[in-house]
DNA sequence: ATCCTAATTGCAACAAAGTTGCATTTAGGA
DNA sequence: TCCTAAATGCAACTTTGTTGCAATTAGGAT
C-alpha cells in the first residue's frame, strides 16, 4: 500500500503525493522528465517538491541508471527483476545478494539491472 | 598521466580535456558545477561535451554522492565497484555474483550500482 | 462531525542548466 | 609542413529547476 509508505514517515498522504509514487513505481524510466509528463496535471513545483521529500526521507532513491540518466526508484527489496531477452517476461529476484553486506561495505543503496534467458526460453 | 587515459582510446589530446580530467581528479566535489566554475576560460558547451565523451568512453562514471548530487569520477579498470559515498572511493569487487548465471537464468548483460560506506569510514 | 492551522499546493516570474547550428581553430597523421 | 576531420567558441535558444506568496487541504483537536 503507498499511503503505508508515507504514513509510516509520519508524511501527509495527498493525491499528489500518491500520484507520484505510483509514477515512480510504474513508470518503466522514472526519470524527473518522465515523472513530470506523467503528472501534467500537478505542477511541477509540487513534483519537484516532493520528490526532494521521498529523497530525504528515503522512500525513494536517486539513482544513475545504465544509460546514465538519473532515475528515482523504491526503497524496497522487491524491486530486482531478471529481464529474459526473449520471451520479455521479468522474473523477480527474491535473494539479492547486494541487500545488506559485502566484503565489509556497508550497501546504502543498490541498482542492479539483469538481462539474460530464462529457464524455460533456455530449454527452446 | 592523464594524457594516456585518452589516448589509449584514441582521443584527441587537447587543453581542455586535460583541463576536465584534472578537475574531476582533483575537485573536493567534481559535480557539473563545480566543474564549470573550475573552469572558466573553456566555453561551457566545450564542458559538457567533453564530460558526454569522457562518460561514453567509459573513461569517467556519472554517479550519485552522498549529499545527492550528481558527481564524476575517473574509472580505473572496467570492473565493478563498490562505490564509498564518504570517501569517495571505490572498492574493487572481484567476484560478482552476477557474473554467469543466477537461479538458472542465464545472464547476458548486467548493470550493477552499489553505494555504500567502505569498511574503513565505518570506523571513523 | 466540524473546526483549526501548519503543511501542502498552484501559480507566475525568475534563474540556472543544458543544447544547437555554425564559423573558427587545432591535433595529429600523411 | 600541409591537410582535414575533429574539436572548440559563440550566441541564441530550450529545458530544467527555484522562489515567494496566496489559496487550499490533511488530519489532529474539540
Amino acid at each position: 500500500m503507498i499511503e503505508k509508505l508515507l504514513q509510516d514517515k509520519h508524511i501527509k498522504v495527498t493525491k499528489q503525493r500518491v500520484d507520484v509514487l505510483n509514477s515512480i513505481m510504474n513508470l518503466e524510466i522514472p526519470t524527473i522528465k518522465n515523472i513530470l509528463d506523467n503528472n501534467k496535471e500537478i505542477n511541477k513545483s509540487t513534483i519537484y517538491r516532493i520528490i526532494d521529500n521521498l529523497v530525504s526521507n528515503n522512500i525513494v532513491s536517486k539513482v544513475i541508471d545504465e544509460n546514465n540518466e538519473v532515475i528515482y526508484i523504491l526503497n524496497s527489496n522487491h524491486n530486482h527483476y531478471l529481464k529474459c531477452i526473449k520471451c520479455h517476461k521479468k522474473v523477480v529476484m527474491d535473494n539479492c545478494p547486494f541487500d545488506h553486506e559485502i566484503d565489509g561495505f556497508q550497501v546504502i543503496n543498490h541498482y542492479v539491472n539483469i538481462e539474460g534467458i530464462c529457464s524455460s526460453c533456455q530449454k527452446k
